[in-house]
DNA sequence: TAGATACTTAGACAACCGTCAATATATCTA
DNA sequence: TAGATATATTGACGGTTGTCTAAGTATCTA
């Protein structure tokens, strides 16, 4: 004869609460725009220029990406929350949100 | 006349060196592991469960997906250096890899 | 207002992703 | 060794993503 039935048989108890979906789906927006290589080195950039922010024309070089796909890119990390910008007549500065990042970095202490 | 040839007009200074090539393949992989609502749920159980770990059965019921779904998750995280598993019987022991996150969160920071 | 520069949007395309049902593999036990 | 359970793999499907070229919009200046 068998052991058990063997249907949820392990059922160790979990620390705390599980996250929930709709958290989940908060944060994994976060970790989506960063999952890309370009992206993830375009918010560096944007990251290390601080509060005044880089104009949008010094970020395609360094890139080595059509000036489009940046552009878009910058549209990924700003409907995450992550970026926003600034006009300054034809230009646009992009900055860090600030605490952008501090749900996801809670959820991964 | 115009103000300038304006190609690379900014050019304002960064703080520090931009994050190479390799480092941003190697966090936005991570970051891409955390990207899937169902697979950071995944994950977050599988951290809850501490050194002892979780039993992948106990892991199908709770995120209502199918068992290969699952699997197919555990995969990617495993991959991505998030998760480990030990063998017990016929039974897989999910547990998180020890520090996995360091390099990510100190990115973060 | 017209031309120039900065940026966005549209459309296309190949590659990738999450999901499932079906099937295969691994391990235990009688 | 055969049957049962746990997990992985395969193959398919629709949807999403990163990228480009081409075209559109916004703003400045003479």
């Amino acid at each position: 004869m068998y052991a058990e039935p063997m249907t949820q048989a392990r059922n160790i108890p979990l620390a705390g609460r599980p996250l929930t979906d709709a958290r989940a789906s908060a944060h994994s927006l976060a970790f989506a725009a960063l999952s890309d290589p370009t992206r993830l080195r375009l918010f560096d950039l944007v990251r290390r220029a601080g509060t005044t922010g880089v104009c949008a024309c010094d970020l395609v070089e360094p890139l080595d990406r059509s000036q489009p796909t940046i552009s878009h890119h910058l549209k990924v990390l700003r409907e995450a929350g992550l970026v926003d910008s600034r006009r300054e007549g034809t230009w646009l500065w992009y900055f860090e949100v600030p605490g952008c990042l501090d749900d996801v970095k809670n959820f991964l202490r």
